[in-house]
DNA sequence: AATAATTTTTAGATTAGTCTAAATATTTAG
DNA sequence: CTAAATATTTAGACTAATCTAAAAATTATT
């Protein structure tokens, strides 16, 4: 069995390569952990020990099948725990991940496969995210942030690249969630501000900063 | 913070307090959890400089109201989310305990309280015991065991003393379970077995070490 | 009440995960 | 392409939770 800490730097390494798609390095792993980087190499050289990551003195981390396996359940308890939290619950997608954090090393198959079919199979999370299913398939769709989309032009939001709850709770604020609907009036030349009509009512000025990190589908 | 095996001990000296109604021991503690009689004492003297538990070297360990508080949190949050694997993930009665046994350890107040008002503010979890509510109340029921109901009368089952997947299992193939009716058809002088209508259809006899296990209340 | 049996505590070690400081390797820049 | 800057690893130590073995205290039994 691994044990909760080794969970946590296995979906980190699983989280940087997402988003860099390159091998994590030690400080990366301990930026994301917020460890110190002699701790990362402790625990990079019991995780090679367990084949769970590819790990070469001071080239980074990378990982092993069996180690991508686990992080992708990681990440679909987390996800599956979010939609529970939201649609049941009633939390705003603004709360939940540090619960879903716990929740998701609750190490059951059983208990994440019913869970799912409670919450009626959902492909995305609160944010957008996509789960993946029992198989660790993930749906892909397309989306652009709503910077690339061009003045005149509609589109709905389907997720969000930041996830900080300050981030989020500033979208409520505008009113804009996933599925609202976003016309984009005028793009400023200072900074790239767009200036959106949101959901066919309010207009409201966004930073560059803002649009780069809404996911949309442009409409059809 | 308290970590987790910090609330394991505080739950296990709940649960002996509970059953023996005096100052849990050493020994008793270190059955309950699986352990040492050493690493008990160590416990010990580690909660008691926390004042979460009243303890005197070799007198045992009973729990401070700041303890007492913690641990009633446990129990209330174990049976919530027995409630849940059961009513909304259809569970079997006998599934659940370890499932719960990691979900209590998610301390967030708001979660807990938010899964008792989408269950509907149960007032017993599957096996019949009792929720406290967010005050640390627990809802009181008139009980018997089964074994003490006299011949020819009638009940119904609310609850089980023995929690353990092969005696629950038992009570499942009986069709035995939580709102059963029964009818003590006949008490036998040996071992005081008995015979009971179980839901007004199959008559099954009944030993007395399952009769003793059963609480039931006596239809009036 | 003295002694035997049992229970509990203490002493000393072990493991997982962490740290800081020092050493070593890699990368970057002149 | 060497030297400075940066990144990484190693060494050694700490804490929490655990253990075994030995010592001490309590309880039970003649």
């Amino acid at each position: 069995m691994n044990s909760i800490t080794e969970e946590n730097y296995l979906k980190a390494i699983f989280k940087i390569i997402e988003k860099d798609n390159k091998a994590a390095s030690t400080n990366a792993i301990s930026k994301e952990m917020q460890t110190s980087a002699a701790s990362v190499t402790d625990m990079m050289q019991k995780l090679a020990a367990k084949e769970l990551i590819n790990y070469q003195k001071y080239k980074g981390a990378s990982l092993s099948p069996e180690g991508n396996k686990l992080a992708t359940q990681l990440v679909r308890r987390h996800r599956l725990w979010e939609v529970f939290l939201v649609e049941q619950l009633k939390f705003k997608w603004d709360e939940v991940h540090e619960l879903a954090e716990e929740l998701e090393h609750i190490n059951s198959t059983e208990l994440t496969n019913r869970l799912e079919a409670f919450l009626g199979f959902p492909k995305f999370d609160p944010h957008g995210d996509p789960i993946p299913n029992v198989d660790g398939k993930f749906t892909i769709r397309s989306q652009v942030p709503l910077s690339k989309i061009k003045k005149g032009n509609k589109c709905a939001v389907v997720g969000v690249r930041e996830h900080s709850p300050s981030f989020l709770k500033f979208l409520d604020e505008l009113k804009i969630n996933l599925g609202t609907d976003l016309e984009v009036l005028e793009i400023y030349e200072f900074e790239n501000s767009v200036k959106v009509r949101i959901n066919n009512q309010d207009e409201n000025v966004l930073s560059n900063a803002v649009s780069q990190n809404i996911f949309v589908k442009e409409n059809s």
